[in-house]
RNA sequence: GGAAGUUUAGCUCAGCUGGGAGAGCGUCUGCCUUACAAGCAGAGGGUCGGGGGUUCGAGCCCCUCAACUUCCACCA
């Protein structure tokens, strides 16, 4: 006994039990297995705080296709699921929480925050596994890490001591970013640039010697109080006098020298700029160039030192700021102000204006690194899907600057550094084990408190999750992996340090193919945020239209890299699909004898049944050779126009009449319903995978228990389309014709009338003429090859027939001639266009033969259309 | 300041190496036809952003302009 489908499609009924049964079965686990060919996907970690989006929902659903698809392939397919433990970001709330509780980090101080942190990643982690499972993603969550977990961070220990060891990791003071929120260093690439309306203000800097005034421009006055210069152009005549003069340093009781430098530009500004090495990357640079001393003058959370403050001491620097403007206005020092649109450097995590401070921190040496890691991509041995992301990732390869690594942070990887406490020791040392004692002194050791920036884990994850460094049975099998499918806005952060990384410690690119794609953005084309509250939750999609529904939503019409709109009409529409898709079933399975068995299909099917064959085969080689080409939206595409245009509008129709008849025609009709069902489920599951297992359930297709574990469809030879195939078609064509004729006429279908085809192709009509006979409406329905005689008749013509219908039963004489001289202009303009193009000399002589024969062919086609067309005029006059 | 992308039907988007422009939704017409009204059968609607060029032939290739989007750099 079969099981029946229920009525209507109702995915809450069956996608939960269908996922857990898929997981204990353990069709999710990947097995090494030599006989087969490894297809991995790690899936790029979602942060431990995060929460399901749109944006997880698609990246995961391409990822979900593919691996799927592999797996029906016969690879050992291998997704490879995890989580990031984001370490700025989980930090940040973990901070917020306890600052609702009145405490601060400080307070219970780092390892009792760990513990808190690690409560948090108890608690919260495991969430989105589950909204993972609920979309339907195929992982093999037997395998699934954590950055943070024993083996990465081994990992990530190893590559520091690599680097370090290989001078490519190094200690140094430089200009970075920090954030006076978070507390800590951020990377260049963390700090996003905004523009905003600011002021420059000019302020006057009096010579020591009396002698006058040096004017300078600012848009951040504060900083005054770390200025240990003022540089001029050296080839600016207007102060080659005062270079090498000093100047009294406003609201201070400092003097600065004036300098020459060469970064000074003339045009800007006054042409004088005020030096703060501390606090401006260019600063520091002249301030190396000229020895300048490097005066801090804030706070780690911006307030004005204590030191160099003075009066402003312990304010913020915005409203020092105010402050000091106000003092220099009042002592005659400030010329004027001027409003002026500038791009100010704010946090990528919480928006604080950052401010650019010279900082002793940790930084990976990129020159190095970066070679191999474009090389890699201009030979084309990895490859970005769609190419045009190669551009980006070379220009920021080629341009790279050294990574700033270390951060401010208890939550992470800490570095493994321990200095010295004897000053004049001072020695580092670099070690996997805690050291307790220098190794050089014998005095007491103290590991830097610092961690590390999270992408330095993430950049190791295709390796560091198969067991890397140890030499795994996964790393060896799995490794490298196929496809990474990620986001274009994270090339920078995570792509490229993955691909650098991976060549430096495993010696291979960490992936082939980089499959791009665009962001889930709103109706109106915005971007998805909280504070626009225009977000989806793809919880709430799931949970009224079903996991598949919102796949095939994210999937469909998207091409690689390009962002896509999120619509409630899209989404309607993919659930009409699905829909249409379970109502087919159903017809079939209620039309399917008890015994039916699935034994392949039987010999000398009628010419609808190779119709149908032949157009689902070439559907399945599109839809393979487009998933090959990671054109997902062209593959589901080519399912969605052969299910319903195809499968559902025509081939169903056309079995209607025959499973009526019984006997030989109805079996082998249900042969092919089941045969054409079974290969559509398969191709569509990786798309849609709990409809088409829910389905499978009740299809009788002989295969595995479940449609997860089936094989592939492969292109059939057997079945390729033939000429006869075309005819058929163009049958169907012509009793469309009539069709459209009918609805002209406003003829109801319960009007039945005689009709004579006359066609070439008589013995194509087979079992079909009693579908025909329904499609046209005809109560009597004569197929001949010889043409009757058109006396009172209406013709329509086809390419492959002529269709005579009484005047009086169906066609109105004026209307039908007023049609038929519009048809005749439409065939003269074909006629005239063709015509012209065969009597076009370049055409002749320039296109390739085939062409111009494709040209005469149409022409043939057009001519003959014509000679129909006025000899049904003639019929009716 | 540099770079990339987009511009195709009223809306959202496809369109592979250049051979007479496609889908979904919306609109209009006719249908409750025993798988499906979450449906069926149709219709209408586009000088493929503007201009120039290459070619026998351009939505597709080249140049140029415009609008929008994004990334990168960042001049005090």
């Amino acid at each position: 006994m079969r099981k029946e489908l229920s009525k209507t499609y109702n995915p809450k009924e069956f996608e939960e039990r269908i996922y857990k049964n898929w997981e204990e079965s353990g069709y999710f686990h990947a097995e090494i297995d030599p006989k087969k060919k490894p297809y991995t996907i790690v899936m790029p970690p979602p942060n431990i705080t995060g929460q399901l989006h749109l944006g997880h929902a698609f990246d995961s659903t391409l990822q979900d296709i593919l691996i799927r698809w592999r797996r029906m392939q016969g690879y050992a397919a291998l997704w490879l699921p995890g989580t990031d433990h984001a370490s700025i970001a989980t930090e940040a709330k973990i901070v917020a929480a306890m600052k609702n509780e009145g405490i601060t980090k400080e307070q219970i101080g780092r390892d009792e925050f760990l513990k808190r942190a690690w409560d948090w990643k108890r608690e919260y982690g495991g969430r989105i596994d589950l909204q993972q499972r609920k979309l339907g993603s195929s992982c093999d969550w037997s395998r699934e890490r954590f950055t943070l977990d024993e083996g990465c961070s081994k990992a990530v220990e190893k590559v520091f001591m690599d680097l370090y060891n290989k001078g490519l990791i190094y200690h140094g003071v430089r200009m970075i970013n920090w954030c006076p929120n978070c507390k800590t260093s951020i990377s260049d690439i963390e700090c996003e640039y905004e523009e905003q309306d600011g002021f420059f203000w000019h302020i006057n800097y009096p010579i020591a010697d009396g002698s006058g005034y040096v004017e300078i421009a600012t848009t951040r006055p504060e900083t005054l109080l770390g200025d240990t210069a003022v540089a001029v152009n050296p080839k600016d005549e207007r102060y080659a006098g005062i270079v090498g003069k000093m100047l009294k340093l406003p609201l201070t009781d400092r003097e600065i020298p004036v300098i020459a430098d060469d970064y000074v530009d003339m045009e800007f500004g006054t042409g004088c700029v005020k030096i703060t090495p501390a606090h401006d990357p260019n600063d520091y640079e002249v301030g190396l160039r000229h020895n300048l001393a490097v005066i801090h003058m804030m706070n780690d959370d911006a307030t004005i030192r204590e030191d160099v403050g003075g009066k402003y001491a312990g304010m913020d620097r915005f409203e020092a700021r105010k402050a000091m403007v106000e003092d220099l206005d009042a002592q005659g020092l400030l010329v004027k102000v001027v409003p002026h649109k500038h791009n100010v450097g704010t946090c990528q995590r919480c928006g604080t204006t950052v401010e650019p401070r010279a900082s002793l921190q940790w930084f990976v040496a990129m020159k190095e690194l970066a070679k191999p890691a474009i090389d890699v991509v201009k030979s084309g041995e990895l490859r970005y899907i769609p190419k045009r992301f190669e551009n980006s990732y070379l220009y920021w390869m080629e341009n790279i600057r050294d990574w700033c690594i270390s951060r401010q942070l208890w939550w992470g990887h800490r570095i493994p550094a321990y200095y010295c406490q004897n000053v004049s020791c001072n020695h580092t040392e670099i070690s996997l084990e805690k050291v307790e004692k220098c190794p050089k002194c014998g005095a007491p050791m103290k590991q830097d408190e610092d961690t590390l920036d999270t992408w330095f884990s993430s950049a190791l994850w295709p390796f560091s999750t198969l067991g890397w460094p140890e030499k795994t049975a996964d790393l060896e099998y799995f490794y490298p992996t196929n496809t990474l499918v990620t986001g274009y806005d994270i090339i920078g952060f995570w792509v490229s340090r993955m691909i650098f990384s991976g060549i430096e410690h495993t010696g291979e690119k960490p992936f082939k193919d980089v499959l791009i794609h665009g962001l889930v953005r709103d109706e109106q084309g915005r971007k998805m945020s909280k504070s626009l509250g225009n977000g989806v939750d793809p919880l709430e999609i799931i949970d009224q239209y079903g996991a598949d529904a919102l796949r095939l939503t994210l999937v469909t019409g998207n091409a690689p890299g390009n962002d896509m709109r999120w619509t409630e009409t899209k989404l309607l529409n993919s659930r009409n699909f699905i829909n249409k898709l379970w109502n087919a079933s159903r017809y079939i399975l209620m039309n399917l004898p008890e015994d039916f068995a699935a034994d392949g299909l039987p010999e000398n099917l009628p010419i609808e049944d190779k119709w149908v064959l032949s157009l689902y085969n070439d559907m399945i080689k599109n839809v393979t050779a487009n998933l090959e080409a990671y054109e997902l939206g062209v593959a589901i595409g080519n399912l969605y126009d052969f299910i319903w245009d195809v499968f559902c509008d025509w081939y169903i129709e056309l079995t209607k009449p025959r499973i009526a008849a019984g006997g030989e025609t109805a079996l082998a009709a249900q042969k092919v319903l089941v045969y054409v069902m079974t290969g559509v489920l398969k191709t569509l599951h990786p798309f849609l995978p709990f409809v088409t297992e829910e389905i499978w359930q009740s299809i009788p297709h002989g295969e595995t228990e479940s449609i997860m574990m089936s094989k592939w469809c492969e292109y059939d030879e057997k079945l390729a389309f033939t000429k006869e195939q075309e005819d058929f078609s163009k049958i169907v064509e012509a009793i469309r014709a009539v069709r459209v004729r009918r609805n002209e006429m406003n003829v109801p279908p319960s009007k039945k009338v005689t009709m004579i085809v006359e066609t070439k192709f008589t013995e194509l009509f087979g079992g079909c003429k009693a579908f025909f006979e329904k499609l046209a409406g005809a109560g009597e329905f004569t197929v001949t090859n010889e043409a009757p005689s058109a006396d009172g008749m209406a013709t329509v013509v086809t390419d492959a027939a002529r269709i005579f219908m009484p005047m009086g039963e169906l066609v109105d004489k004026e209307k039908e001639l007023a049609r038929l001289e519009k048809e005749k202009k439409a065939a003269q303009k074909d006629i005239d266009f063709l015509s012209g193009k065969l009597n076009n000399q370049g055409f002749l002589a320039k296109a390739p033969a085939a062409q111009i024969e494709n040209e005469r062919a149409k022409l043939a086609k057009a001519e003959e259309k014509m000679a129909k067309i006025n000899e049904s005029i003639k019929s009716l006059q």
